[in-house]
DNA sequence: TGTATTGGTTCATTATTCAAACCATTGGTT
DNA sequence: AACCAATGGTTTGAATAATGAACCAATACA
């Protein structure tokens, strides 16, 4: 593992949960040398990518990552393709709709909105998304390469009792997904969330997944079609703001999906 | 320099006029060994905060940095602080408005925002600003420590004909931006741009500046003065939505600035 | 007072980077 | 087709960094 790569993996431990992270708390998550980690850090807080909380000494994400994802953003824009489908999806199901982002070693999530209705609701706190373990994860592969399905085969950590263990179930799930153009996740992540989610292209491919994250014991037959039409709805809507084009097989998929309900 | 210094090193060459960028042009931008340019592209990919364009095998800013960027502004809301006040200022002048924040070695920019009335309008095409050469550096300068003073006159290159060139030069111009409260910056970045700038405060002491970046030929007795007290109001309004106060000496200078105006 | 924990530093050993060469591929010219 | 000049990417021993165990200073706690 490169020095670079143990520098970058300090900034993986950094969660909505646990957006400050001080030197020996650093040393423990990631079982390095403190020396080594103090140097890391405060590399990266020369570059502007960490900083220092003047009070605690605890370090948190600085401030030129939002030069970078603001550069982003203006010349490769995604959240901006969000920003009507997603809210629109968390409220018509009255679940939390979230967005993610397929780069090379799986998804990250882009964005998620919340719905007001409920009270009790699935409240996101990974930004990273295994893709054997979770709708958006399955969705991506089920349209993605064999490259893909490689790098998903190759670590497959159990979340919960209904975490596919084996290639063979990883791959019944996906093919599921690919017929029906939708895949769901029932637990596979975290007990007592559903999964619902929808394949999103850019004009390069399979770019990511838009989902929609349910709590288990509210889904019913009815909700559960009100899901999926919303996800393809938000899934067409967000491919077509990145650039992206639905593949024919998808798009048949889904209109099966939705010709049994509005036909006569 | 670290290792990981010269990666972090990398990612500085990107802007927006160049969001993307090869190997080949890493290699001569940074001056570096094209092997080890590779490795240091390689690792940054790996991690997510890089990504290769798959046309052009091009590097460009990765899906990572926007996770990065969400936690921040959600655990250390900066941006949203703008929100209402950048726009404001922008429309109240007839000029480009900008925000910045202030970090270990300089100025970063947050968020710019043009006014619709000119069709001839300051554009921003860079994200860091000098501290030496900018209103806004200025700004920051003088509501800062000795250390903040060190690092501006450790570099100190010339811009335009009218950028400071000596410690003493740099140091008179603090000097009646800390008298007046704001700072004024008579194309001493950019020709045809004149820069006014007031500094930004959050729980911790300086953190900022929000600037008017005016086209020169344009700028009238009656227009400054529209422009310096919408920067103080700008400057109020974002200082409190970051949580942080007005020193005593700067609320004297500002209220002396205003006084003359509304005195009967 | 003693002890545990914090952030931060030092110095031989070990691993990485450097520079300059080389490969394979692509796009354009003659 | 042959050629040229780019590109991204790989390989080689000599130079230069990174590493980890122990150490230091300050704070908190009992």
């Amino acid at each position: 593992m490169s020095t670079i790569a143990k520098a970058m993996e300090l900034l993986e431990f950094f969660s909505l949960d646990r957006p400050e992270i001080g030197l020996s708390d650093f040393h423990r998550l990631a079982r390095r040398d403190k020396a080594t980690t103090f140097r890391h850090l405060s590399a990266l807080e020369s570059a502007g990518l960490l900083e220092q909380n003047p009070a605690t000494r605890a370090y948190r994400i600085g401030p030129a990552v939002l030069r970078l994802a603001h550069m982003r953003e203006v010349t490769l824009p995604r959240r901006a393709g969000l920003r009507v489908a997603l809210p629109r999806l968390a409220e018509a199901t009255g679940e939390t709709a979230h967005a993610s982002l397929l780069d090379a070693s799986g998804l990250t999530t882009l964005a998620h909105h919340e719905a007001p209705q409920h009270s009790a609701r699935v409240v996101l706190h990974e930004s990273r998304l295994p893709l054997h373990a979770t709708a958006s994860g399955i969705a991506a592969l089920a349209f993605g390469d064999e490259d893909l399905m490689k790098r998903a085969l190759a670590a497959m950590p159990a979340y919960t009792d209904t975490t596919a263990r084996s290639p063979e179930d990883l791959q019944a799930a996906v093919a599921r997904a690919r017929a029906s153009g939708i895949a769901i996740s029932n637990q596979t992540f975290e007990t007592g969330v559903t999964g619902f989610a929808a394949p999103l292209f850019d004009s390069t491919g399979i770019a990511g997944a838009v989902a929609v994250a349910a709590v288990s014991s509210r889904v019913t037959p009815e909700l559960q079609t009100l899901i999926l039409t919303e996800l393809m709805n938000a899934a067409r809507t967000i491919s077509a703001n990145w650039g992206g084009t639905i593949p024919p097989a998808l798009a048949a998929a889904w209109a099966a999906q939705a010709g049994p309900e509005t036909a006569p």
